[in-house]
DNA sequence: TTCGTATATGTGTAATAGCATATATTCATG
DNA sequence: CATGAATATATGCTATTACACATATACGAA
C-alpha cells in the first residue's frame, strides 16, 4: 500500500491515540481516520499535512537523492540507543 | 501558502518542465497544476505524491524533531559544493 | 502581430468528507 | 462461560470539492 500512511498510523499509535481521539484533534470523524488508514480513500493534503503534525511529524517534500539518507534517519531504528559503542 | 506546494513549483521549474508537459506526465490539465501551485485547491495525496515523484522529489513523513535537519540538507544549498576544505 | 506561457472561468462528473449507525474484535470482570 | 465496555472497521446517505475538458484572458518575447 501506501508506506505513508502506514507510517500515519504507527504514529499516531506511539502518540497513545485512538481514531476517534486523533479524529477529534483534527476535526474529522474516526470512519474518515480508518479509511485513510486502510488506504479505501485518498486523502486531501492539507488533511495528511494535519494528521502529520498532529502525531508530532511533518510531511517534507524531499529530492530524491537525499531519500535513503533520510530514510535512515528515521525507520533506521531508535536512535535513543547508540548505534555503536566503543571498544572496552 | 504553503510551502510545499511552493517547493513543488520551484521543483517543476527546475527540471525545465512547463505546466502543461507536467500535467501530460501526471494525466492532469495544466489548468489543474495551475490551481494547485497558487494554492486554490486542496489536491489529493496521490496527487500531490504524483507531482513529487516527477520533479525527482519523494513526500516524506518525518518526526518533528528531524525537520530542521532535513531542511538544512535540502533547502541549505548545492552540495554539489563542498561545505568545506582541508587545510591545506 | 504572432507565438509561447501562465492564469482564469465555467460546466459536468467522480470521489472525498461529514454524519449516523452497524458490526466485529479484544479484553476485562463477574 | 457470559456479559459488557472499549476499540476498530464497515455502510449508507448527503454535501462539498477535486478533477476533466474546453475556452478565455494576460503578458512577455521574437
Amino acid at each position: 500500500m501506501n508506506t505513508l500512511l502506514k507510517q500515519l498510523k504507527t504514529a499516531r499509535q506511539e502518540k497513545g491515540l485512538k481514531q476517534s481521539e486523533f479524529g477529534k484533534k483534527l476535526g474529522l470523524p474516526q470512519s474518515h481516520i480508518s479509511r485513510i488508514e486502510r488506504g479505501k480513500t485518498d486523502p486531501r493534503l492539507s488533511t495528511v499535512a494535519d494528521m502529520a503534525r498532529i502525531a508530532d511529524h511533518e510531511l517534507m517534500l524531499v529530492p530524491r537523492r537525499l531519500v535513503p539518507v533520510i530514510r535512515f534517519m528515521t525507520e533506521g531504528g531508535n536512535d535513543q540507543e547508540p548505534m555503536w559503542k566503543p571498544d572496552e
